[in-house]
DNA sequence: GTTTGTTTATCAATCT
DNA sequence: AGATTGATAAACAAAC
């Protein structure tokens, strides 16, 4: 309520699904929240260890888009069409059962895209309708799934040098999910907050000789496995970058202070780390060429090309060293697979088959099989489930994701979820 | 002036 | 109930 009163005048009201600062509790009746909780079958997703405790975020989703009474097995099968067809580019969606004509979703109107979609016009113009009908909204423009974090994290991995600038990383959701075509003002705040809140980010200095806005923003090298469930709705845990109780004072030396008093909660980042338990830490290797400065945690980016000469803040030194000869642009990636399998690594760098859950909303799901959908309109795309797989075909296929309609809500129908690889 | 980045605060939902 | 995670708002500073 207090807080309400503080929302900005700028905003429509309704297109945000939320009244004031609420998260998504507040955001829809009763008997919206109640659809969800009844019918939404992501809960048969949410056995899964990711999914537990996926929250409202989903709720936004979900509600919006109506995905109440899809019934979908574990496995991704959607077995109500009719329902399907509510739900859209629903989670169900990600079922894969359903042809595309079926698909109910109109091609969204990329490109020329008005300020207000055709969806959240209706609101927008009218009060947010209050009546219960979460199925009404369009599901083009409902709110995707994902977290913001999760949505940062597939950006990142999307691209090919694993390392986006803010706006590149605005650029990608905006692609792909017309959702955040609005309203960008408060959720590209969101965005930046959990940059720079979640040690799982870090940002990489430009070259001096490449001026330009923003730095890069990266994964972690030890985040790999923030959605090692495969889910990209929400993380296991949190990622803590790892710090030496010793030293501690690793936030006066660059390192993400914010998260401090966050991870004094689980105090050990290691044992926070996804990795610590599973993945031995890589061998210390010589801090080669400087590429890691300890105790200040300096780092230097392996992209020649993109990097700067300035160091960029890095928990572990080791965690970068050991690969910094590989092909530079996969360097991050590979660490991550080296984490994730450490036996082996992909022989695609593009293919990499980090995880071995394949969830719906798997990585897998999202970043693999580039051959499977390659240029295939139909299969590129799917709900929320596969965004990235558009983008990644785009972006492999030398396309501008921008420019491939990536409507997100084709096509995964047609794609089975439980194969992707 | 705008964008980018940091930080603090609050609220909601869920998990333990 | 407390902790955790995420979303949102907002103030502020630095960089461009």
């Amino acid at each position: 309520m207090l807080s309400a009163v503080k929302m900005e005048g700028h905003e429509h009201p309704d297109w945000s699904t939320g009244t004031g600062t609420g998260t998504g509790g507040g955001y829809y009746g009763e008997s919206e929240v109640r659809a969800l909780h009844s019918g939404v079958n992501m809960n048969s997703y949410m056995n899964a260890p990711a999914m537990t405790g996926t929250g409202h975020m989903n709720a936004h989703y979900v509600n919006q888009v109506g995905v109440n009474h899809s019934s979908m097995p574990a496995g991704g099968l959607c077995q109500s069409p009719g329902a399907v067809v509510q739900a859209g580019a629903g989670i169900t969606s990600l079922g894969a059962g359903l042809p595309p004509s079926m698909s109910p979703i109109s091609p969204p109107p990329y490109g020329n895209m008005p300020v207000m979609s055709p969806v959240y016009g209706q609101a927008a113009c009218g009060i947010r309708s209050r009546e219960p009908k979460p199925y009404r909204r369009s599901y083009t423009h409902a709110k995707p799934p994902y977290s913001y974090i999760s949505l940062i994290t597939m950006a990142i991995q999307q691209s090919g040098s694993k390392m986006l600038t803010l706006n590149e990383i605005y650029q990608w959701i905006m692609d792909l999910f017309p959702f955040y075509r609005q309203n960008q003002q408060r959720w590209q705040n969101s965005i930046r907050h959990s940059l720079s809140f979640n040690d799982c980010f870090i940002k990489v200095p430009r070259l001096p000789d490449k001026p330009g806005k923003g730095s890069f923003w990266a994964l972690h090298p030890d985040s790999g496995n923030m959605f090692e469930n495969g889910c990209y709705l929400r993380r296991q845990k949190r990622f803590k970058s790892g710090r030496k109780p010793d030293t501690g004072d690793k936030e006066a030396a660059g390192g993400k202070p914010g998260s401090s008093e966050v991870g004094s909660v689980s105090s050990t980042s290691d044992s926070d780390s996804p990795h610590s338990s599973s993945s031995p830490p890589p061998p210390p290797p010589p801090p080669a060429a400087s590429e890691v400065k300890a105790a200040g945690v300096e780092l230097r980016a392996h992209r020649a090309d993109l990097l700067p000469s300035s160091p960029v803040r890095m928990p572990s030194p080791h965690l970068f060293s050991h690969h910094h000869q590989h092909h530079h642009h996969h360097a991050l990636l590979l660490h991550e697979a080296a984490h994730l399998k450490p036996d082996h690594y992909p022989h695609h760098p593009h293919h990499p088959h980090h995880y071995s859950f394949n969830h719906p909303f798997s990585i897998n799901n999202l970043m693999s099989e580039p051959q499977l959908h390659k240029l295939d309109p139909v299969v590129q795309y799917g709900g929320y489930g596969c965004p990235v797989s558009g983008a990644l075909v785009a972006a492999k296929s030398g396309l501008d994701p921008a420019h491939t309609d990536t409507g997100y809500y084709r096509g995964v129908y047609t794609r089975p979820i439980m194969n992707s690889s």
